[in-house]
DNA sequence: GTATCAAATGAATGATTGTTCATATATTCA
DNA sequence: TGAATATATGAACAATCATTCATTTGATAC
């Protein structure tokens, strides 16, 4: 008898899935914690997030630093921005970015710490 | 005069833009610590990864658990084995999942906290 | 051996994403 | 006001990705 529409295979441990049911991640948290995840990964925004975290920067120093256009490191910025993982400050006609907070640099190093530590 | 190839603004901090390229991350450890991070950028894996936090677990009762289709976790479990994030075990056809290590727990639990703490 | 079943895998497909190019916005300075 | 400039943004395009479907692998049981 099939465990259900969506297995092939007969119910290997009954009790497993039913506790697997009752602690399930919500959808929405897990939705909300992989969009967060999705934005650290990218190169490109884990450099900006690591420069940001030596120092503040405006928006033509990261470019000139990284080698990319303005335009695509303006539009990574606003997809750091849109999950809150750095805010700005407007001087003139300059933007300078920071982290948001702690937490952002906590993750970062906790997945360079992962990747030198295996 | 402008400041690269790159972007066509003045040079506005060079002291800045050369702290930044002294200090700014290897481009291949951007590259993995990206690479990680985006595994845990779906939520599907997420689900994944908080289901096998709490217990060990067959590919039949994840997919029952989460009402996918068994081709669809067994990819994602690939993906996340191939990231160093799982490993199994096999018992006759079974094959069970569990997580590597304890980094992995700890940051998905940094990616709850975030979430729900801001 | 053959039949059966859990899991893995390859190809195909629709959806998402990062960059480029062109343009718009906003601020300064003359 | 108008010119110049730092940044933002919209559209387009190639590349990547998650799922589905079909098939294969590897193991058990007969």
């Amino acid at each position: 008898m099939p465990n259900s529409e969506f297995c092939q295979c007969n119910i290997v441990h009954e009790d497993a899935v039913n506790r697997g049911k009752e602690g399930l991640i919500e959808e929405r948290s897990s939705e909300q914690v992989a969009m967060l995840f999705k934005v650290f990964g990218d190169p490109t925004r884990i450099k900006i997030l690591h420069l940001l975290s030596l120092d503040e920067m405006c928006v033509c120093d990261i470019s000139t630093v990284l080698g990319m256009s303005q335009s695509a490191i303006s539009h990574q910025l606003s997809s750091l921005r849109q999950a809150g993982l750095v805010k700005n400050r407007k001087d003139g006609k300059v933007v300078y970015y920071t982290l948001d907070d702690e937490h952002v640099l906590t993750i970062l190093n906790q997945g360079l710490d992962h990747i030198t530590h295996k």
